[in-house]
DNA sequence: TAAAAAAACTAATAAATGTTAGTTTTGTAA
DNA sequence: TTACAAAACTAACATTTATTAGTTTTTTTA
């Protein structure tokens, strides 16, 4: 029984993966079983070893597909002919929208990411660094051409990583706030504060 | 060989949920296992039976510590007699200030309390959903006083609660910052932005 | 339609895990 | 020193897990 589809939604690969994020975020990683994502997938769990390696190299999937999302949107940011405050707004803004989005991968790759086996795990960790030293550079010629208050930016950036990346439990509130309304408010609070 | 030892350090519980806290945090709940747990303090793991009920149990202290003393500052913060702007610095500072002293335990809390068995589950979740409420409604009391800018309530109690969740991983980075230059930068960063 | 490839299935395994039972050792109080 | 309680130990278990092997079914290709 051929059950397991390549749609639209990429290949059968890519479908699998997709339906583990959403297992591993709700789970995590070791409490979820090959057995429970066949269940999400109308499938006997023996049967996914055809199309992947193993249970990790999903959360491999997942987890570099983030770090790709990242790294390639700060490349973007990085290139951009805009004023730096600009290029801040836009780091911050597509946090927002990645959360929405991949809600489910980017939860992973922040939750999980220490069951990666080597070398994933190392490199995973060495791309994260980057992203973290290239947003500090950022802020660090936001400073030099003087458009910041007095803050340290080594504290700016922490900062700014925390609240975006905190973002992953904002997903529980969606009641009360539209995505649009966040990503104003917040572009809004971070970068002018929130007391007048 | 009586090795386990209640010192001042607390009860013979405390000290084995003490280093259940590091060893969850490093490895995760799941992938921790009691046989690891009784190696870090000397022990054979059934050992650990003659203090504990269960691993869960280990989880339930630890969580629940975190969650006690969340409620109780955020209680001393609500009854204090100051302005409604030093009541939100105080609630930043001490986020700050227990992430140092108390760094696995929160960060177990914070990624590890879904492994948690009912009722404790329901009842963790409360216990935080509750917090949240209480935040919000102490900025929506500063918005009604008119010291705030223009911001959504709710998404200036999500900008500030990411930004103190995730200051976990901040952890990493203490080598180029001090605890003391973190609080108040990030204080001043949350209140009153980041652009002159 | 026949052959080949893809992908499903069943059965089984080896390892790890939390925990219990029963026993021996250690520390304390009389 | 003797008796009791606390707390360690060894041995064992039932379960769960990812994964492999081998086989059958389904789909694609020619």
């Amino acid at each position: 029984m051929a059950k397991i589809k390549s749609t639209t939604n990429g290949s059968k690969k890519e479908v699998i993966a997709r339906k583990a994020a959403a297992l591993f975020r709700q789970k995590g990683f070791n409490a979820s079983s090959m057995r429970e994502l066949a269940v999400v997938l109308g499938v006997e769990a023996p049967s996914l070893y055809n199309h992947i390696g193993s249970k990790v190299e999903l959360l491999q999937l997942i987890c570099f597909k983030i770090a790709d999302a990242f790294a390639e949107n700060l490349k973007v940011i990085e290139q951009l002919d805009a004023p730096i405050e600009t290029k801040l707004e836009k780091f911050i803004r597509f946090h927002i929208h990645i959360i929405q989005v991949e809600f489910d991968e980017v939860y992973v790759a922040n939750h999980e990411w220490k069951f990666l086996h080597e070398p994933w795990l190392t490199e995973f960790l060495n791309r994260r660094k980057l992203y973290e030293e290239k947003l500090l550079q950022l802020i660090k010629e936001a400073a030099a051409s003087n458009v910041l208050r007095n803050i340290h930016p080594l504290a700016a950036s922490l900062t700014i990583l925390s609240a975006v990346r905190g973002l992953e439990f904002w997903h529980r509130n969606k009641a009360g706030l539209s995505a649009k309304e966040l990503e104003e408010n917040m572009v809004d609070h971070l970068l002018k504060g929130l007391i007048k």
